[in-house]
DNA sequence: ATTAAGATTAAGTAATTGTTAATAAATGAA
DNA sequence: TTCATTTATTAACAATTACTTAATCTTAAT
């Protein structure tokens, strides 16, 4: 069973959001909005949607710098950003997609065609990214809602970094992850931390939940092995 | 690293197709082009495109039938088509997002911007799609993913030099490699080693792989044979 | 037989990863 | 808030593994 898709709704005119709320939710849509670049951040982190409908010009942060701040959150790799603008200016939507828009429509939106389209980035992700937030594998369980590993019947908690590169290695138990890949992923392409920092933590991981789990390929990366 | 993704552009216009092709090749895209929509679904079985440029009204057969028929190809799952067409009824825009479509812009096309949204389409499938690079022959199993060779059911891990050696010559079995290749494609063009280098990693794929698998060519190179 | 190219081995060197402990940063409770 | 606790990061060094080289031996072609 597929979860029902998630948009956030950022205008600043609250008229605007309400049109697309009604719409959305009509089509089955779970919606949130925010009405400036600031709050779209805030709530994007803990909402984790699919899509951000976002409108350019907004007081406190416009729409190009939250989408590029957006871009380096790692737990947002996944979610779309479309904009939604009355500037049509070509240098406008050129700095969009710069700043890593999917895709830019002009206003005034016609509302069964921005459907139609997010039916549409919706059947890709869906088709592609079997976006489960829980890993289930032999002898162990990864629940990402929970925060919460079930190894042998048996409860571990692991700390953030921790969980989210456990959860990242065994997304693909065997394929191997670079530590470019781990440290884009987990850490995010704007944090830059030492060396050491990936192989302390893969230290915690082999001491929690097994030494045999984590392999090592020098001078490439690790993988998760069952 | 990675392939150069490919385009396949569809028009009945030659002047069109004239300019996609220039701008998108100046992008550094590999490009066909088809002029009907029989013609595309042809060429899009050969050429796997990533993304099709694909207008609405042509004759034998119109873009939005070819789009659907585009869905039901297995190989082109994986391929984006966005029409570029002059028609702008909102009609004609339902029926082609009914069809499959990807995205749809109006014309005329505004090269800068279609390349913007090129580009962020290939972004997305590259971060999710990694390109399988797995060599299959008949009794040895080459995969760069798991960075994992094997051989009579039997799993032979490699240092990363040796991989890559056994990785290169096994790409194309039969085929002798010289050793400036090797040493280019290998090692790369900055890093300069002696002569013997490569003579110990290929004695070590003979002690691990097998010693037959690698013949060796007399003052040219050495070759993989199954 | 001579010679040039390649094979082999062992040993040295370089590079990468592992480990521990200390410190900083973040989190949460009183 | 302040303090205690947990988590994240770094630094220093150890251990390991991979890579390269040098020296010597073998082979094949002329």
């Amino acid at each position: 069973m597929r979860k029902i898709p998630k948009i956030l709704v950022v205008d600043d005119d609250p008229d605007i959001v309400e049109i697309l709320r009604y719409n959305l939710s009509l089509a089955g849509y779970e919606v949130k909005s925010a009405s400036n670049g600031k709050e779209c951040i805030k709530k994007a982190k803990l909402f984790l949607p699919q899509i951000i409908l976002l409108d350019v010009m907004m007081p406190e942060m416009d729409g190009i710098e939250a989408c590029s701040l957006l871009q380096k959150i790692p737990s947002l790799v996944n979610t779309r950003v479309i904009f939604l603008s009355a500037r049509n200016e070509e240098y406008t939507q050129l700095s969009a997609f710069d700043a890593g828009a999917d895709d830019y429509i002009s206003k005034p939106v016609k509302p069964k065609i921005l459907l139609k389209k997010i039916t549409s980035i919706i059947k890709r992700i869906n088709a592609v990214n079997k976006d489960e937030d829980i890993i289930k594998l032999d002898n162990i369980i990864i629940d990402r809602n929970k925060f919460l590993i079930i190894k042998n019947d048996v409860e571990i908690y692991l700390p953030k970094k921790e969980f989210e590169l456990l959860f990242l290695l065994a997304s693909q138990p065997g394929n191997v992850f670079t530590r470019d890949q781990i440290m884009n992923k987990v850490w995010g392409s704007e944090i830059i931390v030492g060396d050491r920092t990936i192989d302390v933590h893969i230290r915690k991981l082999r001491e929690k939940i097994g030494d045999l789990c984590f392999k090592t390929i020098k001078g490439v990366g690790y993988k998760f092995i069952q």
